[in-house]
Parts: structure tokens; sequence; C-alpha cells
DNA sequence: ATGAAAGCGCTAACAT
DNA sequence: ATGTTAGCGCTTTCAT
């Protein structure tokens, strides 16, 4: 061991830089970055050199100076403008993550994730417009409109779910078809023979709340049917809770649409609460398809929403663009019913 | 514009530099720096025409160059090394990065979240060591010790559970006191009159998982009883639910001490399914105090464990190093019995 | 209070 | 195949 063990201070050793790592290894800054690079006409002495260089200075290149240099970081900003409660309550982004974390592995990129809820100093948005990342990906939902036009503006980006900006155009964004995922849901119920559904829905100022109301109203409309009561129970459980509650008090219906899965369990506990059986008595579908719709009991018909391929999809657009390709700027995924128990 | 616009690319409008702010202003780069920093030593005048240019032309620091030049980036990691499923199903991992998020919200510090499963090329070990963040949070678990030690060696880190590395001295860790813990579930078990008493586990390669078993044991051989079965039931429902069905296989306990909330609801469902009454039958004591300790029926008697104190004391002590200041290097918190229906 | 000058550690032409 | 030369955009002495 040359170095002696400076390590003392918070931060370890001074790191080597590539001009110590060139004075070891005999040769220039400029081979040594290249063999950084991939190793590219560097003859096989200098490169073995250089590597033991490396390896003997225990070199890894600062990523602020190459980034200057080079003008990319190799990482790519997820960013969910939710609280953490959300966060972590809400299925949908348990899947969402796997799915872009998957496709990302095997490529250079890193995904760095931001949880960026009410960030008063705007501290999220500076680090991504501050070029810190390549590309960043959106959970969209119902953030304010400066805040995604600033990052939009700044790096490529990429939505999941349809951002909320006046004008779409420029954006590009990887969304489901809730419209058609709430007209499949609501057929089933209506091709069982109910007539009376009600539904929870999401918030309306989210598009996935109004685009599964849409679809309700729509497919009941098309079959002639007069739409029962519409309660936001926010995408949450609790919420569920509470909108079914509402609708219970205006009457029993004979089923109720329900546009997510986590509010779908809080419904039913108020229905069994009040006596009342699933399917026999009212019937549920919900939404999602998330690990829940299997965990509870009775288990969920719902509407199953491909997540994971939604994360995957939003990786290979933003990948596109990465590499000056030019996808397509919407992509639109999905959905299918899974009949179980509740409907 | 003196440059032409070669940004027919991804990304957007050329981002305006510090020099044409100063331009703009009439000022040097160096005042404009100043202006940045924070105001001081800058004439109001001079403050004025800065901060109008700074709007002007939509300018923000790049910080790829202001970490080359400060050798600070204000971004901190915490870095989870578990596969997206653990992340989200685990609600500690929720509790811990509430409390670390909102004590991180007041100050200046970025929170940038990684979750590095396997990570083949070791990309955000290199992200780390290569001086992308101040200062790393670790969730430590069963991380690999040359991973650990890696990081550890170039930046700040402060450990979540104790590290599991050789020499444990420089290391800061915020521990949770999981012996103690044991023992004071344990000992409720015992108090209520139970003789024969089983655990289930975590895995017990990391060391949250061994210290609560080393708490059962003690706390079992303090009352003079041999201690029952215990099964690995690796910290997820399913694994209790095995977990619990190897216990029964070897004879009916009075009680079960399980190791997680998440664990004792897989091993509740077994004994339910065995037509076992919980807790007139077999009693539990669980630990975690999670939100599915009050969202299940029959709702947990539980350990809790301060998860998001955890988060904030793990913040505290970091923001500590980075200040230069001297924090000890170990924090233990301290856990309480919840008495609910279970036991 | 302000500007000039010297880097921070790296990549990327451009020579050779 | 390798070295030389400029920067990347910022902060930070050091003068003034």
């Amino acid at each position: 061991m040359e170095q002696p063990s400076t390590i003392a201070s918070p931060r370890g050793a001074a790191a080597a830089t590539i001009e110590e790592v060139a004075a070891r290894a005999g040769v220039s800054r400029s081979t040594v970055s290249r063999v950084l690079g991939g190793g590219d006409r560097v003859s096989p002495a200098a490169l073995e050199s250089v590597r033991r260089a490396i390896d003997e200075l225990n070199y890894v290149p600062n990523r602020a100076a190459r980034s200057l240099a080079s003008r990319q970081t190799l990482a790519i900003a997820l960013v969910v403008p939710e609280d953490t409660t959300r966060f972590f309550g809400d299925p949908f982004f348990a899947s969402l993550v796997t799915g872009i974390n998957e496709k990302l592995a095997s490529t250079d990129y890193l995904l760095n994730l931001f949880i960026a809820s009410g960030d008063p100093g705007d501290k999220t948005t500076n680090y991504l417009v501050g070029g810190n990342v390549d590309g960043a990906l959106i959970a969209s939902h119902h953030a304010s409109n400066t805040f995604l036009e600033r990052i939009h503006r700044a790096v490529p980006v990429v939505f999941g779910g349809r951002p909320l900006v006046a004008d779409l155009s420029g954006y590009y964004f990887v969304d489901v078809d809730n419209v058609e995922g709430a007209r499949i849901g609501t057929r089933h119920l209506i091709d069982r023979g109910h007539r009376r559904i009600a539904t929870i829905t999401g918030p309306l100022d989210m598009p996935v709340g109004s685009d599964r109301l849409q679809g309700f109203r729509a497919e009941m409309a098309a079959a002639g049917l007069k739409p029962g009561p519409a309660e936001d129970g926010d995408f949450t459980v609790d919420g569920g809770t509470e909108a079914m509650q509402r609708i219970l008090a205006a009457g029993v219906p004979e089923a109720v649409f329900v546009a997510s899965d986590l509010m779908a369990r809080g419904a039913i506990g108020v229905l069994r609460a009040a006596g009342l059986r699933v399917p026999e008595d009212v019937a549920i579908v919900a939404f999602d398809d998330s690990p829940v719709a299997t965990t509870m009991t009775p288990r969920l018909t719902t509407v199953r929403q491909p997540s994971r391929e939604q994360g995957e999809a939003m990786v290979d657009v933003l990948l596109a663009r990465l590499a000056g390709a030019e996808p397509p700027h919407t992509t639109i995924l999905h959905t299918e019913l899974v009949i179980r128990e509740t409907a």
C-alpha cells in the first residue's frame, strides 16, 4: 500500500484524478480517457498499464467533470409529484417503477428517483433544469403546469399518463386507455343484468379520474341507462370508504364501478358492514388489477391496467429520444377485464 | 445570438450561461456568481440588474459546472439495496423515506433515491463514488461488504440499521434496539401466561433478523423457558405463511413472536385456515407497528419501531457530518409495545 | 463592491 | 495509436 490511509475526515481519501492515473501509467490524459471510453484506438500495452493504474489508484472518474465536458450525465430522473404516503400506498407506482427499473437496468443509464411532493423551493426542478440528468420520466397526474413546463423545456421528458397542460403538442406521453377500460368494466356490470349502477371515481382534476368517469357514462348511455351517483373516492382506501357511504345514503345500487382497486377495498368494507353481500347484493368492478385485487376477500373483478408495461414503454420512448430517434408522441396501452369474485 | 442553434435535438433551448447573464446585466461573471451565492458584497444596483437578467434569460446555473468548481452538489443519496417488490411491499421503507424526506425538505439538500437491487455494473456505486452527491444514506440490511465499503470510503455515509461489515469502527449508523424490542414482545407473551412460544424470524443474515431472534431467546431464557421452534419468514407475507405452516406441522404453540407485521399477517392467515382462533388458541405479538397492524383483523399487538424517527435521525447525523461536526457514530432508538387484539 | 485570472477534472477535436 | 490544446460553466482567490 503506497497510499497512507488519510481517512480521518468525513470524505474518504482525496479521489485520484485522471492526471494521476496518466502519470502512473506513463501515458497522457487522453489515452486514459480513451480507455475509460471503451478502450478503442489504444494499444494493448497502454490499455493494460492504464487499467492497472486505475485499479491501484482506485480511480473513479469525477462525474461532474465528465458531464461538464461531455454534456451528458447518463442519469435519468423519475419524478413523482406526490407525497410519500401516496407514492408508497398506491400499488400503481410500484409496478410503474418496477417496469422502468428493469428496462433501464440493461442500459448505461442510472435511475434517480425524486419524490417531489410540494417542493416549495423548486429544488427538484432546478436540479433537473440544471442539467443533472439526460432526461426525465414524470408520473404526471396532477402536477402544476409551470412545474411540468419548466422541466419539459429544459430536458427531454416522457410522461406517464396524459400531462395536464393546455397544449399537448410537443409533449411525449404513455397513457392507458382509461375511457375504454371504464367502458369495459361498466359493460360487464350491464351484461350481468345490473341497471342501477353507481360509480366511485378518482379525483376529477386528474385525467385518469375524469377519463374513467367519462367511460362509465359513455357505456351507460350506450346501453340506454341512466348513470347512478358518482362519488369521488380520491384513489385511496379511506376515500373509497367515504364515497361508498355517501352512495349508500342515497340508496343501495345493484352494482358499483369503482375506478381503483384501493377504493374498491374501502367500498366493500362499507358494504359488508352494512350487511350487504358482494357480489350477491351489490356487484363490484374495480380498476387496476394490482396485488390487492387478489389479496383481499372476495377477490376483485377488475379492469387490468398494464402499469409495468407503461413504465417500460416510457423508458423506450425516452431512450429513443435520447438516441436521436423520433418516437411517436403518444403511446396508448390497453386494458382487459379480469373476472374474479366481485362481479 | 452568437451560437447557432444546433438544437434540433431533444433538449430544448440552449441554456443560458453565467457569462450571458453577466453581459446582459453589465457586470462581470464574479458579480453574478456572488448574487447566486446569496447576494453578499453586491451593490443594490448590481443585484437588481443581475436578478432581472437572470429572470429574462431564464437562467439556471449548470450544476455540473458548479459542483466541479465548488466541490459540493447539495444532493444526498438514499440507497436502498433491495428490489422494487420489497421496497414497495415493506412499510418500513415508506416510513423511513417519509422521515428522511421531511427532515430534508427544510434544507438546501435534495434527496436522490436509488433502488439498487442487483446493479451488476455498479452503476449506483460509481455514481456515488464519482462525487455526484455530498453524502449518502443507506438502508443497509444485507448489502454486500464491498458495496458498502466502497461508498463509505468515498463519501460520508450514515446507515439505517447496523451495517454488515467486519469492523464497525468508522461507520455511522442509526439503529433500533431490536434485541430489546424482541424481549419486550416476548415478555408480554410470557406475562400472559404462555409457555410454549415459537418465533418467526427475519432472514438471519440480516442484523435485524438475528437481533430479534436473539432477544426472543434471551427473554425466554430469562424466564426459564425453552424456546419453541424458530422459522425464517423472510420478512414477507408469504414467508410468514410458510413459516407458520412449518411451525404448525411440529405442533400447535400457545403463542408466536413474529418479527414483523407483514409476516404476522401471513401467519394469522394460516392459523385461521387451520381453525385456530387468535388470540384465544394462539396469541401473536408482531413487530413494526406499521399501517397493516391496524388495517387487518384482528388488529395486531406489536412492538412499535420508530422508523420515521429513524429516518429523521439519519438525516440529522449526516447533516451534522456535512457541517463538519462530530456526531456520535451510533444512535440507538427504542421500541415500545402496542397492545391490541392478538395478544 | 467589483473584476481578472486561475483552476475544478474531464472530453474532444486536432495534430502527429 | 498517442499526445497537445482547448474548452465545458462555474467558484474562488487575489487585486483593486
